[in-house]
DNA sequence: TCGGTTACGTAC
DNA sequence: GACGTACGTAACCGAG
């Protein structure tokens, strides 16, 4: 049996960087915990996901070190330690102690030097050490019995990784990072040489001692010059970083034995810092236990599997593929549970990392017919954690998941939608007090690194029978509380039934025309040189135009041009300020311009040809379900719901976007949805009447706010109307409406109180809202859909009115999210049912894309159009425009 | 080098 | 401080 290792933490590195990496907190007695907090979740995660039996924890210790007898400047560039971190330290050395874990500190050394000791003399012993450090410096420890293991990405250096990253051996990268430097230690290097020379040279020579005794090999140039200027320096820095690792330190492993740790203790300094999660959680967090899990291999496993989903309520499903990309990935397994006791797992295509696969696993086609009778079952539940994933890789693989499905992913986005991750082993630690085994645990490396194939099935099983698990254990809890918190019908009649369908429009992608791309990309290319030879010319200096600091430095300092608002790190060059500086000079207006192309080429142009997939010819951005906080969908790679529309550039990259031969797109948009909302919740009259009479919103808001018949409203007039229409959606006050039309504040008031003045149904909805937000806490919409509003209540004035502007917001936006959810599950039932050659290609948020045969578009447009406009009854009508063509931009 | 942050800009 | 919801790019930064 392997002995357990002896986890040894760089205590100081920690702090520091929990200092710098946490938004500054403090409890009420205003003491900054922040670095506090981050050490001990670091901490925290080596007891319990590592299950550490042995650690001890080092720090630096104040006052000057020995390498400051070496180097004077050594660490000179760095600050004194900020008072607001210095008085963290004895809270965290309290909660060490606590935890009755080892502290090695000593005077006149580093942390590091400490770690070095103990863990060579551990070494010796024949006692694995691991390393708990973010630190490169501490990577020329690493050796068969050391590795290192960086908690914040979750990266275990071994051997072999110290080797595939640098290209040389652990006790190498002292001689390599002397010869580099480091500018964050003021470790000066020799200049000019950077990682990729630095490892020419220790490859060729094989040591710095040996470079410098063969350096007449070398040939002449300006890196052997440096060499020779510099070579007192290079072995400066190679005693600088080389780690003192002859302490004295206990070199027994019972040393570093973790008794319990004193809960009572833990309790208390947690309370007095308000730690209010790890208050709860103490020593609560385990390891998901691995009892009941099964590899499926021969029949009488098959035999087993096929019992226990007999008997089935509920089937839990998880695929295990080469990639995280649905529409490219292999299937490499394929893991299923029916209860919390018993989980299976089918190894189908592991392979050694020479891609030769392994014998014993079952054929595809076996699993296939074992698993297809209760795949297809309609009245069997099919539960998975982010099942669109496994829905589109097990289609792939001819296992259609049919009958109602459920996503624990998706619970946990209905119940709270501003929550940062609802990711698997997130809501586990959290929810249910497990630690899962990580990706890199199982590989050894991180994701995009290392196929799952390349995991042994037995590793495989354990890894994929707790995300089954934990996907079942999370669902008992979110099945009653979406009923509790009545989310269940949105659950099910709508997340769940777009599920599958944002999983098929993905698979249809949308075609691009690549030449017309490649043709756009060059000439935009061309105008930018163009623009960019300009504007350097009459800067009088070469700069970088996208910079918006040195475009700063040109504007403000170098033309003396009248500066506006200030960023954190400079002066603002953004479009407003830009458009202003425009009258004095023209500098700024080719800028304007530039920055559009710019944008256009780099944003669009070139990303959506790099997004092609070979196979298809098609780009399948993915539609996410469970990002916006307001219910929304979002779409990324790319993300096709902000293709450009209002300039003529934008026009072009339209173009770009093409039916089939023999297609058209259709788009089917819905007129003033956020404003039909706003009325149908705010039961203004005005807004009503509007709407039911089917009159011009903006004209009618222009002629209220200008005083002016409807009859002689200009399209200046209504582009300021609408302005203010959408402001008030937002909850844009004064001062915004003001920048935004460029007119006074004062002006801005006026409008805003003729508007109030008009529609007074909307300024109580506004109220409202707010109101009932401060007593809930949450805000909902039509279907119930809730976002959880805790600031609300903020005492920071600031983030006070950013909840009530949410609060007003999100129910107008929240709602017209779930119509057009409700009418893309209506429209693909009758496209499903009635033209299935019609196929749904993208949903911009209050539109419809279909992609569909010519000769079927005056068949389905009404029908299309009369499911979308009876997608929800609200008390105004609903109204769709359609628009056809045979590229994006006409339709 | 690489990942995080900032500034900016596109959509609805 | 000041307009809600997203995503992507380039620059910039670095106790890496």
């Amino acid at each position: 049996m392997k002995k357990n290792p002896v986890y040894l933490i760089d205590g100081s590195a920690y702090i520091y960087r929990a200092y710098h990496a946490i938004s500054p907190l403090t409890n009420k007695d205003g003491l900054p915990t922040h670095a506090i907090y981050g050490f001990t979740n670091i901490l925290l995660r080596v007891l319990r996901e590592k299950e550490a039996k042995y650690a001890a924890v080092a720090f630096d210790v104040k006052g000057p070190v020995f390498r400051h007898d070496i180097s004077p400047d050594y660490k000179a560039n760095r600050p004194p330690m900020p008072e607001d971190l210095a008085c963290q330290i004895p809270w965290i050395k309290k909660i060490v102690a606590a935890h009755n874990i080892l502290c090695l500190e000593k005077q006149g050394v580093e942390a590091d030097d400490l770690i070095a000791s103990a863990a060579r003399v551990l070494e010796r012993q024949d006692v694995p050490v691991v390393i708990v450090s973010g630190d490169k410096d501490l990577l020329q420890l690493v050796s068969p019995l050391i590795s290192l293991w960086e908690p914040m990405n979750n990266k275990i250096m071994t051997e072999a990784e110290v080797l595939k990253k640098y290209n040389v051996n652990p006790e190498k990268l002292n001689d390599l990072f002397a010869l580099m430097g480091d500018k964050a230690d003021n470790v000066p290097g020799v200049p000019g040489v950077g990682p990729k020379t630095a490892e020419k040279l220790i490859n060729e020579y094989g040591s710095l001692p040996e470079l410098f005794i063969n350096l007449d090999r070398l040939k002449k140039s300006k890196l052997k010059e440096n060499l020779v200027t510099f070579k007192n320096q290079a072995f400066l820095s190679r005693q600088l970083i080389r780690l003192k690792d002859d302490l004295e330190i206990p070199g027994s492993a019972d040393a570093y034995i973790l008794p319990e740790p004193d809960q009572e203790k833990l309790q208390e300094i947690y309370a007095e810092l308000e730690f209010s999660r790890l208050l709860k959680s103490t020593g609560q967090t385990e390891k998901m236990s691995h009892d009941g899990f099964l590899l499926v291999t021969d029949d009488n496993d098959f035999s087993r599997l096929q019992e226990e989903l007999e008997k089935a309520e509920i089937l839990v499903v998880d695929t295990e593929t080469t990639s995280v990309n649905a529409l490219r990935c292999g299937l490499v397994g394929i893991s299923l549970c029916t209860n919390t006791d018993t989980a299976f797992y089918i190894p189908l295509a592991h392979c050694r990392e020479d891609n030769t696969p392994l014998s014993g696993q079952p054929d595809l086609e076996k699993a296939r017919q074992v698993l297809r009778p209760f795949f297809s079952r309609p009245d069997l539940a099919k539960l998975a954690h982010n099942i669109k994933f496994d829905y589109q890789v097990l289609k792939r693989h001819d296992l259609l998941l049919a009958g109602k499905l459920l996503d624990s992913m998706i619970a946990s986005y209905l119940l709270d939608p501003s929550r940062r991750s609802h990711k698997l082993d997130d809501l586990s630690r959290e929810y249910l007090k497990l630690a899962m085994t990580s990706f890199a645990e199982v590989t050894g490396r991180d994701k995009r690194q290392a196929p799952f194939s390349f995991v042994s099935p037995e590793d495989a099983k354990d890894y994929s029978c707790e995300d089954v698990r934990a996907a079942l254990l999370l669902w008992q809890q979110f099945q009653p509380r979406l009923k509790e918190f009545d989310l269940w019908n949105l659950f099910v009649g709508v997340e769940m039934k777009i599920a599958p369908l944002l999983a098929k429009m993905e698979e249809n992608g949308i075609k691009v025309d690549p030449l017309a791309l490649k043709r756009l990309s060059a000439e935009f290319a061309g105008q930018i040189k163009t623009l960019e030879e300009k504007i350097i010319s009459l800067a009088g200096e070469p700069f970088n135009v996208n910079s918006p600091r040195q475009l700063g430095v040109i504007l403000f300092d170098r033309l003396g041009l009248p500066h506006g608002r200030k960023t954190k790190t400079g002066y603002s060059t953004n479009i407003k300020v830009l458009e202003k500086l425009s009258a004095y000079h023209e500098l700024p207006g080719l800028v304007i311009t530039y920055r559009n192309l710019a944008k256009l080429k780099s944003s669009f142009v070139d990303n959506l040809t790099a997004l092609i997939n070979p196979e298809t010819g098609r780009i399948h951005s993915s539609f996410n379900q469970t990002v916006t906080a307001t219910g929304r969908l979002s779409s990324s790679n790319p993300n096709l719901q902000n293709i450009p529309v209002r300039s003529k550039e934008g026009q072009r990259i339209r173009e770009a976007f093409i039916p089939e031969t023999g297609f058209l797109f259709l788009a089917a948009d819905y007129s003033q949805i956020d404003l039909r909302v706003l009325a149908h919740y705010s039961q203004d009259e005005a807004l009503l009447e509007a709407f039911h009479e089917n009159r011009d919103v903006h004209t009618l808001t222009a002629a209220e706010i200008f005083r002016v018949n409807p009859g002689f409203i200009t399209s200046d007039m209504r582009r300021v109307a609408k302005t203010i229409n959408f402001g008030i959606v937002y909850g844009m006050s004064a001062f915004g409406l003001a920048g935004q039309l460029n007119i006074s504040r004062k002006e801005a008031q006026t409008f805003i109180n003729r508007y109030f003045a008009h529609y007074n149904g909307v300024k109580k909805f506004m109220n409202d809202m707010i109101k009932q937000a401060g007593e809930d806490g949450y805000v909902t919409t039509l279907l119930k859909r809730r976002r959880l509003l805790p600031e609300i209540k903020s005492s920071n004035r600031t983030r006070r009115e950013f909840a009530e502007r949410t609060a007003v917001n999100t129910p107008i936006q929240g709602t017209a999210a779930d119509i057009i959810k409700l009418a893309t599950i209506k429209v693909d039932e009758l496209l499903t049912k009635d033209f299935p050659e019609v196929k749904i290609i993208l949903q911009i948020h209050d539109e419809l894309i279909f992609e569909a045969p010519e000769e079927m578009l005056d068949v389905i447009s009404e029908p299309i159009r009369e499911a979308m406009e009876s997608a929800l009854e609200l008390d105004v009508p609903l109204v769709v425009n359609l628009a056809k063509g045979g590229n994006l931009a006409k339709a």
